[in-house]
DNA sequence: GTGTTTCTAGTACGAGCGTACCAGAAGATG
DNA sequence: CATCTTCTGGTACGCTCGTACTAGAAACAC
């Protein structure tokens, strides 16, 4: 291996990428600090500091992560075609996890417009999204669709109910 | 007047809960904090402590005090009949303001859920919207119609797009 | 080996936070 | 008048935060 600091480095990085985004997902963005990626990585406080310049650069870093992988969940959930066409839509776009990830996730989404990295970031996986759920042969738009489930997802989430379920429920009478 | 001590106090308390919405739709939930609220509201840092005796107290009155505004909105919005449904029902389900209130009301959306207090307030005032909404004569059930509104804000919001704009786009393309 | 670059660990500073406490003003009551 | 309750203002404690700084370990080049 040539120059293995190199490759040391980029996967400290990348472990405390991959800590700040499954932080976003359990407690919100409000819940991303220095200290608490850190820990979660396994490194210490000065490594944060060390890799990205400030908070905005990590959580820029983070989004950036949490929307491909948004955009890949839902690439290879319709992909697999196991199930009807409807309850594709809603796996797909829906983020997999408790009802915590769910509400972290639209957090996240609702805040990431304000930060133009990560906005271009969710343009680009919504896009891709679009582009897989046009694929289902659905009766409507697939902007109308994705917008369909975002909003029965929010309505539950402000309600305190059941997300996926609500989502499915809405999803069915319009159909 | 008997008792003016006890009105004075109420509309210190009236102050307090409608600076720290105010602040919701400005700045989040998260840029809710007692020196902000009293700063806000001309009071001094005790009186927030005074009258709420934790900051999730405060929070939970702020929030209820914006689901019962939003669903009058939207109820005053669709009373008023002066425009074509379609775009009554996109008024009516959007808060007024700019961008960062929008970003606000929606922030505060996918938190309440966590709070019961919120929860309850919230599927109060979507109950209301619900129906009005009905009352617009289109041709979907009202959870649906709204559950399109705010799904295009949200995906508007996240990619940093005029959420109206973006709002009217979908929900015509879904009429 | 020496020297250089990359990375880690630890510590420190100043700021803002939630909250608690207390002295006193303001108004009501007798 | 005096007394009691309600309310206000000011201050303080302990905590977490973002960020900066420095010393040294680790991996490479020569």
């Amino acid at each position: 291996m040539t120059d293995g600091r190199r490759a040391r480095g980029e996967q400290r990085r990348a472990d405390l990428v991959a800590a700040a985004a499954a932080l976003v997902l359990e407690a919100g963005p409000a819940g991303v600090s220095h200290r608490a990626v850190a820990a979660r990585a396994g490194a210490s406080l000065s490594a944060t500091t060390y890799y990205f310049a400030d908070l905005d650069e990590l959580l820029a870093a983070a989004g950036a992560d949490l929307a491909a992988a948004w955009a890949a969940h839902a690439r290879a959930t319709v992909e697999s075609a196991d199930a009807p066409p409807a309850e594709l839509l809603v796996r797909a776009v829906l983020p997999a996890g408790d009802a915590q990830h769910v509400r972290g996730h639209y957090a996240h989404l609702v805040g990431a417009g304000a930060v133009p990295a990560l906005a271009r970031a969710y343009a680009a996986g919504r896009a891709d999204l679009d582009a897989v759920v046009a694929g289902l042969g659905l009766a409507w738009p697939p902007e109308v669709l994705v917008a369909l489930v975002d909003g029965a997802a929010v309505a539950a989430l402000s309600e305190g109910r059941p997300v996926a379920e609500h989502v499915r429920a809405v999803v069915s009478r319009a159909l």
